[in-house]
DNA sequence: CGCTGCGTTGAGACTACTCAATATCCGTGG
DNA sequence: CCACGGATATTGAGTAGTCTCAACGCAGCG
Protein backbone atom coordinates (compact mmCIF):
# COMPACT_ATOMS: atom_id res chain seq x y z
CA UNK A 1 0.00 0.00 0.00
CA UNK A 2 1.14 3.04 -1.10
CA UNK A 3 1.06 6.27 1.06
CA UNK A 4 1.48 9.58 0.49
CA UNK A 5 0.39 12.87 -0.83
CA UNK A 6 0.41 12.31 -4.72
CA UNK A 7 -2.11 9.52 -3.92
CA UNK A 8 -4.41 11.69 -1.87
CA UNK A 9 -4.11 13.95 -4.95
CA UNK A 10 -5.17 11.27 -7.75
CA UNK A 11 -8.24 10.66 -5.70
CA UNK A 12 -8.40 13.98 -5.16
CA UNK A 13 -9.23 14.23 -9.02
CA UNK A 14 -10.84 11.29 -9.90
CA UNK A 15 -13.92 12.55 -7.27
CA UNK A 16 -13.76 16.23 -8.47
CA UNK A 17 -14.96 14.12 -12.40
CA UNK A 18 -17.36 11.55 -10.15
CA UNK A 19 -18.51 12.50 -6.65
CA UNK A 20 -19.57 8.36 -6.11
CA UNK A 21 -16.58 6.69 -5.76
CA UNK A 22 -16.99 4.41 -2.66
CA UNK A 23 -14.65 3.83 0.12
CA UNK A 24 -13.83 0.31 -0.81
CA UNK A 25 -13.72 1.04 -5.24
CA UNK A 26 -10.83 3.70 -3.38
CA UNK A 27 -9.03 1.18 -1.31
CA UNK A 28 -8.82 -0.95 -3.74
CA UNK A 29 -7.72 1.35 -6.10
CA UNK A 30 -4.80 2.43 -3.23
CA UNK A 31 -4.31 -1.30 -3.79
CA UNK A 32 -3.59 -1.34 -7.31
CA UNK A 33 -0.38 0.61 -6.54
CA UNK A 34 2.92 -1.36 -5.55
CA UNK A 35 6.23 0.01 -5.72
CA UNK A 36 7.25 4.05 -5.91
CA UNK A 37 10.63 5.10 -7.75
CA UNK A 38 12.53 8.23 -7.68
CA UNK A 39 13.16 9.09 -10.93
CA UNK A 40 15.91 12.05 -12.04
CA UNK A 41 15.04 14.95 -14.52
CA UNK A 42 15.10 14.85 -18.13
CA UNK A 43 14.85 10.78 -17.97
CA UNK A 44 13.16 8.72 -20.14
CA UNK A 45 10.49 6.57 -18.26
CA UNK A 46 8.93 4.68 -20.60
CA UNK A 47 9.60 4.55 -24.43
CA UNK A 48 8.63 4.18 -27.63
CA UNK A 49 7.39 0.80 -29.42
CA UNK A 50 7.63 -0.35 -25.82
CA UNK A 51 4.98 -2.95 -24.61
CA UNK A 52 3.95 -2.31 -21.40
CA UNK A 53 3.37 -4.12 -18.60
CA UNK A 54 2.57 -1.36 -16.05
CA UNK A 55 1.17 2.13 -15.93
CA UNK A 56 2.73 5.59 -14.00
CA UNK A 57 1.39 7.50 -11.25
CA UNK A 58 2.69 10.83 -10.85
CA UNK A 59 3.47 11.38 -7.52
CA UNK A 60 5.65 14.54 -7.36
CA UNK A 61 7.12 16.57 -9.97
CA UNK A 62 6.17 17.30 -13.49
CA UNK A 63 6.95 14.62 -16.60
CA UNK A 64 5.55 14.69 -20.10
CA UNK A 65 4.91 12.90 -23.23
CA UNK A 66 6.14 13.17 -26.53
CA UNK A 67 6.55 12.02 -29.75
CA UNK A 68 9.99 12.27 -31.77
CA UNK A 69 10.47 12.03 -35.85
CA UNK A 70 12.98 10.36 -37.29
CA UNK A 71 14.99 13.76 -38.18
CA UNK A 72 15.11 14.31 -33.94
CA UNK A 73 12.24 16.98 -33.83
CA UNK A 74 10.04 16.43 -30.65
CA UNK A 75 6.51 17.54 -30.07
CA UNK A 76 5.68 17.05 -26.87
CA UNK A 77 1.77 16.06 -26.64
CA UNK A 78 0.97 16.53 -22.81
CA UNK A 79 2.11 17.78 -19.56
CA UNK A 80 1.50 15.76 -16.75
CA UNK A 81 1.26 16.66 -13.22
CA UNK A 82 1.46 14.79 -9.72
CA UNK A 83 -2.01 13.07 -9.20
CA UNK A 84 -1.67 12.73 -13.38
CA UNK A 85 -2.14 8.87 -14.27
CA UNK A 86 0.33 9.42 -16.95
CA UNK A 87 -0.07 6.45 -19.04
CA UNK A 88 -2.79 4.61 -17.90
CA UNK A 89 -4.01 4.11 -21.70
CA UNK A 90 -0.70 1.40 -21.53
CA UNK A 91 -3.16 -0.81 -20.31
CA UNK A 92 -5.40 -1.32 -23.14
CA UNK A 93 -3.07 -0.45 -25.65
CA UNK A 94 0.80 -1.97 -24.39
CA UNK A 95 2.26 -0.83 -27.07
CA UNK A 96 3.39 3.15 -26.61
CA UNK A 97 3.16 5.29 -29.55
CA UNK A 98 5.23 7.85 -27.48
CA UNK A 99 7.76 7.69 -24.55
CA UNK A 100 7.45 9.35 -21.48
CA UNK A 101 10.37 11.74 -19.84
CA UNK A 102 10.60 13.40 -16.35
CA UNK A 103 10.80 17.16 -16.77
CA UNK A 104 11.80 17.45 -13.34
CA UNK A 105 13.06 14.62 -10.32
CA UNK A 106 9.72 12.72 -9.96
CA UNK A 107 8.62 10.45 -7.51
CA UNK A 108 6.40 7.65 -9.56
CA UNK A 109 4.28 4.77 -8.34
CA UNK A 110 3.71 1.68 -10.56
CA UNK A 111 0.31 0.19 -11.15
CA UNK A 112 1.06 -3.43 -12.57
CA UNK A 113 -1.48 -4.03 -15.43
CA UNK A 114 -2.10 -7.14 -13.50
CA UNK A 115 -3.52 -5.60 -10.64
CA UNK A 116 -5.52 -2.92 -12.79
CA UNK A 117 -7.04 -5.44 -14.32
CA UNK A 118 -8.29 -7.08 -11.36
CA UNK A 119 -9.56 -3.89 -10.09
CA UNK A 120 -11.27 -3.46 -13.31
CA UNK A 121 -13.14 -7.00 -12.96
CA UNK A 122 -13.73 -6.38 -8.68
CA UNK A 123 -15.62 -2.88 -9.89
CA UNK A 124 -17.02 -2.27 -13.75
CA UNK A 125 -17.17 1.63 -12.58
CA UNK A 126 -13.64 1.90 -11.38
CA UNK A 127 -13.22 0.97 -14.97
CA UNK A 128 -15.60 3.48 -16.23
CA UNK A 129 -13.42 6.43 -14.29
CA UNK A 130 -9.90 4.81 -15.92
CA UNK A 131 -11.92 4.84 -19.01
CA UNK A 132 -13.68 8.52 -18.31
CA UNK A 133 -9.41 9.84 -17.27
CA UNK A 134 -8.34 8.42 -20.73
CA UNK A 135 -10.91 10.62 -22.22
CA UNK A 136 -10.11 13.42 -20.41
CA UNK A 137 -6.85 13.43 -21.37
CA UNK A 138 -8.11 13.36 -24.95
CA UNK A 139 -9.66 16.21 -24.62
CA UNK A 140 -6.56 18.18 -23.23
CA UNK A 141 -5.35 16.78 -26.20
CA UNK A 142 -7.77 18.40 -28.56
CA UNK A 143 -7.21 22.06 -27.37
CA UNK A 144 -3.52 21.74 -27.91
CA UNK A 145 -4.23 20.75 -31.77
CA UNK A 146 -6.64 23.40 -31.54
CA UNK A 147 -3.89 25.81 -30.12
CA UNK A 148 -1.28 24.73 -32.54
CA UNK A 149 -3.56 24.40 -35.55
CA UNK A 150 -5.73 27.64 -35.11
CA UNK A 151 -4.71 30.11 -32.18
CA UNK A 152 -1.76 32.36 -32.56
CA UNK A 153 1.66 31.32 -30.60
CA UNK A 154 0.30 34.34 -28.04
CA UNK A 155 -3.16 32.71 -27.32
CA UNK A 156 -2.12 29.42 -27.70
CA UNK A 157 0.43 30.05 -24.54
CA UNK A 158 -2.02 31.94 -22.43
CA UNK A 159 -4.58 28.62 -23.52
CA UNK A 160 -1.62 26.54 -21.63
CA UNK A 161 -0.74 29.10 -18.47
CA UNK A 162 -5.09 28.77 -17.88
CA UNK A 163 -4.97 24.92 -18.61
CA UNK A 164 -2.34 24.03 -15.99
CA UNK A 165 -3.52 26.52 -13.33
CA UNK A 166 -6.88 25.03 -13.20
CA UNK A 167 -5.17 21.50 -13.04
CA UNK A 168 -2.76 22.32 -10.38
CA UNK A 169 -5.55 23.87 -8.44
CA UNK A 170 -7.45 21.09 -7.94
CA UNK A 171 -4.94 19.66 -5.65
CA UNK A 172 -3.41 22.42 -4.01
CA UNK A 173 -0.15 22.87 -6.24
CA UNK A 174 -1.26 26.10 -6.57
CA UNK A 175 0.05 29.14 -4.10
CA UNK A 176 -2.52 32.12 -4.42
CA UNK A 177 -2.50 33.13 -8.18
CA UNK A 178 0.73 31.85 -8.35
CA UNK A 179 2.49 27.98 -8.98
CA UNK A 180 5.33 26.90 -10.15
CA UNK A 181 6.25 26.33 -13.89
CA UNK A 182 9.43 24.22 -14.09
CA UNK A 183 9.96 23.63 -17.72
CA UNK A 184 12.59 25.46 -19.65
CA UNK A 185 11.53 27.59 -22.61
CA UNK A 186 12.72 24.72 -25.52
CA UNK A 187 10.46 22.12 -23.43
CA UNK A 188 7.85 24.87 -23.57
CA UNK A 189 8.40 25.29 -27.13
CA UNK A 190 8.04 21.75 -27.96
CA UNK A 191 4.72 22.21 -26.56
CA UNK A 192 3.57 24.55 -28.67
CA UNK A 193 5.39 23.52 -31.62
CA UNK A 194 7.68 26.71 -32.17
CA UNK A 195 11.11 27.25 -31.73
CA UNK A 196 12.62 28.00 -28.76
CA UNK A 197 13.62 31.98 -29.51
CA UNK A 198 9.99 31.83 -30.55
CA UNK A 199 8.81 30.85 -27.33
CA UNK A 200 11.03 33.24 -25.31
CA UNK A 201 9.16 36.09 -27.22
CA UNK A 202 5.78 34.95 -26.74
CA UNK A 203 6.90 34.82 -22.97
CA UNK A 204 7.93 38.81 -23.29
CA UNK A 205 4.90 39.76 -24.74
CA UNK A 206 2.70 37.79 -22.22
CA UNK A 207 4.86 39.60 -19.52
CA UNK A 208 4.47 42.82 -21.64
CA UNK A 209 0.77 42.46 -21.21
CA UNK A 210 0.94 42.10 -17.44
CA UNK A 211 -1.28 39.48 -17.56
CA UNK A 212 1.38 37.13 -16.57
CA UNK A 213 4.55 37.78 -14.52
CA UNK A 214 7.77 35.64 -13.39
CA UNK A 215 9.85 35.39 -10.20
CA UNK A 216 12.81 32.68 -11.38
CA UNK A 217 10.17 29.54 -12.13
CA UNK A 218 7.30 30.96 -10.18
CA UNK A 219 4.39 32.28 -12.38
CA UNK A 220 2.61 34.84 -11.21
CA UNK A 221 -1.38 35.09 -13.28
CA UNK A 222 -2.18 38.70 -12.68
CA UNK A 223 -5.52 38.87 -14.62
CA UNK A 224 -7.00 35.97 -14.81
CA UNK A 225 -10.03 36.96 -16.49
CA UNK A 226 -8.10 39.09 -19.32
CA UNK A 227 -5.83 36.00 -19.62
CA UNK A 228 -8.80 33.63 -20.22
CA UNK A 229 -10.38 36.04 -22.70
CA UNK A 230 -7.34 35.78 -24.77
CA UNK A 231 -6.75 32.26 -25.12
CA UNK A 232 -10.34 31.86 -25.09
CA UNK A 233 -10.19 29.16 -22.01
CA UNK A 234 -13.38 27.39 -21.44
CA UNK A 235 -12.53 24.76 -18.73
CA UNK A 236 -15.35 22.67 -19.78
CA UNK A 237 -13.68 19.96 -21.70
CA UNK A 238 -11.39 19.74 -18.45
CA UNK A 239 -14.95 17.85 -17.01
CA UNK A 240 -15.03 19.27 -13.63
CA UNK A 241 -17.98 19.20 -11.33
CA UNK A 242 -16.99 22.60 -9.77
CA UNK A 243 -14.66 24.56 -11.29
CA UNK A 244 -12.05 26.98 -9.64
CA UNK A 245 -11.85 30.79 -10.39
CA UNK B 1 -30.89 -5.45 -35.29
CA UNK B 2 -28.92 -3.02 -37.54
CA UNK B 3 -27.87 -5.15 -40.78
CA UNK B 4 -25.82 -3.80 -43.01
CA UNK B 5 -21.77 -2.91 -44.16
CA UNK B 6 -21.55 -0.60 -41.79
CA UNK B 7 -21.91 -2.54 -39.35
CA UNK B 8 -19.76 -5.49 -40.36
CA UNK B 9 -17.15 -2.73 -41.29
CA UNK B 10 -17.01 -1.78 -37.46
CA UNK B 11 -16.83 -5.15 -35.99
CA UNK B 12 -14.18 -6.41 -38.73
CA UNK B 13 -11.97 -3.24 -37.38
CA UNK B 14 -12.67 -4.25 -33.90
CA UNK B 15 -11.27 -7.98 -34.75
CA UNK B 16 -7.94 -6.29 -36.37
CA UNK B 17 -7.49 -5.10 -32.71
CA UNK B 18 -8.45 -7.75 -30.97
CA UNK B 19 -9.19 -10.91 -32.88
CA UNK B 20 -11.10 -12.46 -29.74
CA UNK B 21 -14.42 -10.99 -30.07
CA UNK B 22 -16.22 -14.42 -29.25
CA UNK B 23 -19.78 -14.80 -31.32
CA UNK B 24 -21.57 -13.72 -28.28
CA UNK B 25 -20.13 -10.32 -28.08
CA UNK B 26 -20.67 -9.39 -31.62
CA UNK B 27 -23.78 -10.35 -31.21
CA UNK B 28 -24.46 -8.47 -28.22
CA UNK B 29 -22.12 -5.16 -29.41
CA UNK B 30 -24.86 -5.70 -32.57
CA UNK B 31 -27.51 -5.52 -30.34
CA UNK B 32 -26.97 -2.35 -29.22
CA UNK B 33 -27.76 -0.80 -31.97
CA UNK B 34 -30.99 0.85 -32.67
CA UNK B 35 -32.29 2.91 -35.57
CA UNK B 36 -30.19 4.34 -38.35
CA UNK B 37 -30.82 7.93 -39.55
CA UNK B 38 -30.25 9.66 -42.82
CA UNK B 39 -28.29 12.64 -42.55
CA UNK B 40 -27.27 15.57 -45.17
CA UNK B 41 -24.19 16.38 -46.00
CA UNK B 42 -22.93 19.60 -43.53
CA UNK B 43 -24.92 18.81 -40.88
CA UNK B 44 -24.34 18.75 -36.85
CA UNK B 45 -24.49 15.75 -35.74
CA UNK B 46 -23.71 16.78 -32.22
CA UNK B 47 -22.76 20.56 -30.67
CA UNK B 48 -20.48 21.51 -28.20
CA UNK B 49 -21.95 21.59 -24.66
CA UNK B 50 -24.36 18.92 -25.58
CA UNK B 51 -25.35 16.36 -22.96
CA UNK B 52 -25.59 13.03 -24.86
CA UNK B 53 -27.14 10.24 -24.38
CA UNK B 54 -26.51 8.03 -26.91
CA UNK B 55 -23.00 7.39 -29.51
CA UNK B 56 -23.43 7.50 -33.29
CA UNK B 57 -21.70 4.76 -35.48
CA UNK B 58 -20.81 5.73 -38.73
CA UNK B 59 -22.70 3.39 -41.42
CA UNK B 60 -22.05 5.33 -44.82
CA UNK B 61 -20.17 8.43 -45.81
CA UNK B 62 -17.34 11.14 -43.96
CA UNK B 63 -17.74 13.00 -40.57
CA UNK B 64 -15.62 14.84 -38.24
CA UNK B 65 -15.04 16.81 -35.45
CA UNK B 66 -14.25 20.17 -34.65
CA UNK B 67 -13.59 23.00 -32.47
CA UNK B 68 -15.04 26.62 -33.08
CA UNK B 69 -13.11 29.37 -31.59
CA UNK B 70 -15.28 32.73 -30.36
CA UNK B 71 -14.24 34.15 -33.85
CA UNK B 72 -15.48 31.82 -35.87
CA UNK B 73 -11.79 29.68 -36.24
CA UNK B 74 -12.37 26.42 -36.87
CA UNK B 75 -10.01 23.44 -36.04
CA UNK B 76 -11.18 20.06 -36.98
CA UNK B 77 -9.69 17.16 -34.57
CA UNK B 78 -10.72 14.09 -36.19
CA UNK B 79 -12.00 12.71 -39.59
CA UNK B 80 -14.24 9.66 -39.36
CA UNK B 81 -14.97 7.09 -41.96
CA UNK B 82 -17.63 3.96 -42.36
CA UNK B 83 -17.42 1.78 -39.28
CA UNK B 84 -15.90 4.32 -36.90
CA UNK B 85 -17.48 5.08 -33.59
CA UNK B 86 -18.24 8.65 -34.08
CA UNK B 87 -18.15 9.42 -30.17
CA UNK B 88 -17.95 6.79 -28.40
CA UNK B 89 -16.03 9.03 -25.88
CA UNK B 90 -19.80 10.54 -24.90
CA UNK B 91 -20.40 7.86 -23.24
CA UNK B 92 -18.41 8.29 -20.07
CA UNK B 93 -17.94 11.75 -20.94
CA UNK B 94 -21.41 12.62 -21.32
CA UNK B 95 -20.46 16.53 -22.20
CA UNK B 96 -18.94 17.55 -25.41
CA UNK B 97 -16.23 19.65 -25.50
CA UNK B 98 -16.68 19.22 -29.68
CA UNK B 99 -19.11 19.44 -32.09
CA UNK B 100 -19.30 16.47 -34.93
CA UNK B 101 -20.68 17.77 -38.94
CA UNK B 102 -21.37 14.85 -41.55
CA UNK B 103 -19.14 16.10 -44.82
CA UNK B 104 -20.90 13.77 -46.86
CA UNK B 105 -24.90 12.19 -46.55
CA UNK B 106 -23.80 9.95 -44.05
CA UNK B 107 -25.74 6.75 -42.34
CA UNK B 108 -25.60 6.97 -38.82
CA UNK B 109 -26.46 4.20 -36.40
CA UNK B 110 -28.04 5.28 -32.84
CA UNK B 111 -26.24 3.16 -29.94
CA UNK B 112 -28.34 4.76 -26.80
CA UNK B 113 -25.58 4.84 -23.80
CA UNK B 114 -28.09 2.52 -21.33
CA UNK B 115 -27.86 0.12 -24.28
CA UNK B 116 -23.87 0.37 -23.96
CA UNK B 117 -23.83 0.20 -20.37
CA UNK B 118 -25.59 -3.24 -20.65
CA UNK B 119 -23.11 -4.38 -23.17
CA UNK B 120 -20.31 -3.31 -20.76
CA UNK B 121 -21.96 -5.19 -17.67
CA UNK B 122 -22.23 -8.47 -19.91
CA UNK B 123 -19.03 -8.45 -21.05
CA UNK B 124 -16.25 -6.48 -19.45
CA UNK B 125 -14.45 -7.76 -22.48
CA UNK B 126 -16.42 -5.66 -24.89
CA UNK B 127 -15.97 -2.59 -22.49
CA UNK B 128 -12.23 -2.89 -22.72
CA UNK B 129 -12.35 -2.95 -26.50
CA UNK B 130 -14.47 0.36 -26.37
CA UNK B 131 -11.72 1.41 -24.31
CA UNK B 132 -9.32 0.95 -26.81
CA UNK B 133 -10.91 2.08 -29.76
CA UNK B 134 -11.50 5.55 -28.09
CA UNK B 135 -7.59 5.29 -27.35
CA UNK B 136 -6.78 5.09 -30.72
CA UNK B 137 -8.77 7.92 -31.52
CA UNK B 138 -6.16 10.04 -29.24
CA UNK B 139 -3.58 8.38 -30.25
CA UNK B 140 -3.89 9.40 -33.91
CA UNK B 141 -4.64 12.74 -32.58
CA UNK B 142 -1.67 12.49 -31.19
CA UNK B 143 -0.44 12.48 -34.79
CA UNK B 144 -2.48 14.99 -35.41
CA UNK B 145 -1.19 17.44 -32.95
CA UNK B 146 2.83 16.04 -33.97
CA UNK B 147 1.80 17.05 -37.69
CA UNK B 148 0.19 20.73 -36.83
CA UNK B 149 3.28 21.25 -34.15
CA UNK B 150 6.53 19.55 -36.25
CA UNK B 151 6.12 18.83 -39.07
CA UNK B 152 5.74 20.45 -42.63
CA UNK B 153 2.50 21.00 -44.33
CA UNK B 154 3.76 19.00 -47.35
CA UNK B 155 4.63 16.53 -44.48
CA UNK B 156 1.67 16.60 -42.58
CA UNK B 157 -0.67 16.21 -45.73
CA UNK B 158 1.49 13.42 -46.92
CA UNK B 159 0.84 11.60 -43.65
CA UNK B 160 -3.11 12.46 -43.44
CA UNK B 161 -3.29 10.20 -47.10
CA UNK B 162 -1.05 7.92 -45.88
CA UNK B 163 -3.54 7.54 -42.40
CA UNK B 164 -6.47 7.11 -44.39
CA UNK B 165 -5.28 4.98 -47.24
CA UNK B 166 -4.48 2.08 -44.63
CA UNK B 167 -7.75 3.18 -42.46
CA UNK B 168 -10.48 2.67 -45.43
CA UNK B 169 -8.33 -0.36 -46.40
CA UNK B 170 -9.06 -2.13 -43.54
CA UNK B 171 -12.86 -2.12 -44.80
CA UNK B 172 -12.36 -2.22 -48.22
CA UNK B 173 -13.44 1.16 -48.91
CA UNK B 174 -10.33 1.26 -51.19
CA UNK B 175 -9.68 0.60 -54.56
CA UNK B 176 -6.16 -0.62 -55.95
CA UNK B 177 -4.16 2.37 -54.71
CA UNK B 178 -7.04 5.06 -54.77
CA UNK B 179 -9.89 6.03 -52.71
CA UNK B 180 -12.48 8.82 -52.50
CA UNK B 181 -11.55 11.90 -50.57
CA UNK B 182 -14.79 14.09 -50.45
CA UNK B 183 -13.42 16.69 -48.08
CA UNK B 184 -13.54 20.52 -50.06
CA UNK B 185 -9.96 21.86 -49.59
CA UNK B 186 -11.39 24.16 -47.11
CA UNK B 187 -12.59 21.19 -44.83
CA UNK B 188 -8.46 19.94 -45.44
CA UNK B 189 -7.39 23.27 -44.44
CA UNK B 190 -9.08 23.08 -41.40
CA UNK B 191 -7.93 19.52 -40.74
CA UNK B 192 -4.15 20.68 -41.09
CA UNK B 193 -4.53 24.06 -39.18
CA UNK B 194 -3.42 26.37 -42.77
CA UNK B 195 -5.37 28.92 -45.06
CA UNK B 196 -7.48 27.30 -47.83
CA UNK B 197 -5.24 29.22 -49.93
CA UNK B 198 -2.19 27.32 -48.36
CA UNK B 199 -3.60 23.72 -48.44
CA UNK B 200 -4.33 24.59 -52.48
CA UNK B 201 -0.97 24.95 -53.01
CA UNK B 202 0.31 22.38 -50.38
CA UNK B 203 -1.72 19.99 -52.46
CA UNK B 204 -0.42 21.35 -56.17
CA UNK B 205 3.28 20.34 -54.76
CA UNK B 206 2.17 16.95 -53.81
CA UNK B 207 0.97 16.85 -57.38
CA UNK B 208 4.32 17.61 -58.47
CA UNK B 209 5.62 15.33 -56.83
CA UNK B 210 4.08 12.50 -58.47
CA UNK B 211 3.37 10.78 -55.45
CA UNK B 212 -0.10 11.61 -55.40
CA UNK B 213 -2.07 11.90 -58.15
CA UNK B 214 -6.39 13.14 -58.48
CA UNK B 215 -8.93 12.11 -60.68
CA UNK B 216 -11.99 14.71 -59.68
CA UNK B 217 -12.45 13.34 -55.66
CA UNK B 218 -10.47 10.60 -56.04
CA UNK B 219 -6.70 10.49 -54.46
CA UNK B 220 -4.21 7.87 -55.94
CA UNK B 221 -1.43 6.72 -54.11
CA UNK B 222 0.82 6.57 -56.96
CA UNK B 223 4.73 6.02 -54.55
CA UNK B 224 3.29 4.85 -51.69
CA UNK B 225 7.35 3.96 -50.48
CA UNK B 226 8.43 7.71 -51.05
CA UNK B 227 4.88 8.92 -49.64
CA UNK B 228 5.27 7.46 -46.64
CA UNK B 229 8.76 8.35 -46.17
CA UNK B 230 7.94 12.04 -46.98
CA UNK B 231 5.52 11.67 -44.09
CA UNK B 232 7.62 9.70 -41.52
CA UNK B 233 4.67 7.52 -41.26
CA UNK B 234 5.04 5.17 -38.74
CA UNK B 235 1.50 3.13 -38.29
CA UNK B 236 2.22 1.28 -35.11
CA UNK B 237 -0.32 4.27 -33.35
CA UNK B 238 -3.12 2.28 -35.16
CA UNK B 239 -2.47 -0.62 -32.86
CA UNK B 240 -3.83 -2.85 -35.88
CA UNK B 241 -2.60 -6.76 -35.89
CA UNK B 242 -1.66 -7.22 -39.30
CA UNK B 243 -0.86 -4.05 -41.84
CA UNK B 244 -1.50 -3.73 -44.95
CA UNK B 245 1.12 -2.38 -47.36
C1' DC C 1 37.51 30.40 -12.38
C1' DG C 2 35.87 28.54 -16.36
C1' DC C 3 32.54 25.36 -17.86
C1' DT C 4 27.73 24.58 -19.17
C1' DG C 5 22.92 25.28 -19.65
C1' DC C 6 19.54 28.55 -20.24
C1' DG C 7 17.59 32.87 -21.53
C1' DT C 8 17.94 36.90 -24.58
C1' DT C 9 18.85 39.64 -28.69
C1' DG C 10 19.61 40.78 -33.71
C1' DA C 11 19.43 39.99 -38.62
C1' DG C 12 17.89 37.96 -42.59
C1' DA C 13 15.17 34.26 -44.80
C1' DC C 14 11.22 31.68 -45.55
C1' DT C 15 6.66 29.84 -44.66
C1' DA C 16 2.17 30.66 -44.49
C1' DC C 17 -1.37 34.33 -44.28
C1' DT C 18 -4.80 37.70 -46.12
C1' DC C 19 -7.22 39.84 -49.61
C1' DA C 20 -8.81 39.86 -54.01
C1' DA C 21 -9.49 38.34 -58.58
C1' DT C 22 -10.25 34.67 -61.89
C1' DA C 23 -11.24 29.95 -63.38
C1' DT C 24 -13.64 25.63 -63.24
C1' DC C 25 -17.10 22.49 -62.12
C1' DC C 26 -21.77 21.08 -61.45
C1' DG C 27 -26.67 21.13 -60.66
C1' DT C 28 -31.00 23.50 -61.79
C1' DG C 29 -34.38 25.73 -64.37
C1' DG C 30 -35.65 27.81 -68.75
C1' DC D 1 -29.48 21.91 -74.69
C1' DC D 2 -27.90 25.97 -72.79
C1' DA D 3 -27.59 29.79 -69.35
C1' DC D 4 -27.03 30.77 -64.86
C1' DG D 5 -25.71 30.65 -60.00
C1' DG D 6 -23.17 28.87 -56.34
C1' DA D 7 -19.58 26.40 -54.55
C1' DT D 8 -14.95 25.13 -55.08
C1' DA D 9 -10.35 25.50 -56.90
C1' DT D 10 -6.59 28.36 -58.55
C1' DT D 11 -3.58 32.34 -59.06
C1' DG D 12 -1.15 36.74 -57.79
C1' DA D 13 0.67 40.15 -54.72
C1' DG D 14 1.90 42.02 -50.60
C1' DT D 15 2.33 41.15 -45.50
C1' DA D 16 2.75 39.02 -40.97
C1' DG D 17 4.42 35.44 -38.24
C1' DT D 18 7.84 32.35 -37.39
C1' DC D 19 12.26 30.25 -38.51
C1' DT D 20 17.38 29.71 -38.48
C1' DC D 21 21.80 31.00 -37.32
C1' DA D 22 24.75 33.24 -34.48
C1' DA D 23 26.20 35.91 -30.74
C1' DC D 24 26.07 37.35 -26.02
C1' DG D 25 24.76 37.51 -20.93
C1' DC D 26 24.09 35.44 -16.77
C1' DA D 27 23.81 32.08 -13.10
C1' DG D 28 25.06 27.79 -10.92
C1' DC D 29 28.53 24.53 -10.08
C1' DG D 30 32.70 21.71 -10.08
Amino acid sequence: MVQERGVDDWIRTIRHRDSTLSPEEEADLRGALSVVVEEPADRDVVREHDRQTRSHLLLEGWAGRYITLSDGRRQIVAIHVPGDFVDLHSFPLQIMDHSVVTFTPCRIAHAPHERLREVTVRHPHVARLMWLSTLIDAAVLRQWLVGSGKRSALEQTAHLFCELFVRLELTGRTDGRTFIFPLSQAELADCLGVSAVHANRVLQDLRGTRMLAWRGRRVEIREWDALAALAGFDPVYLNLADLPR
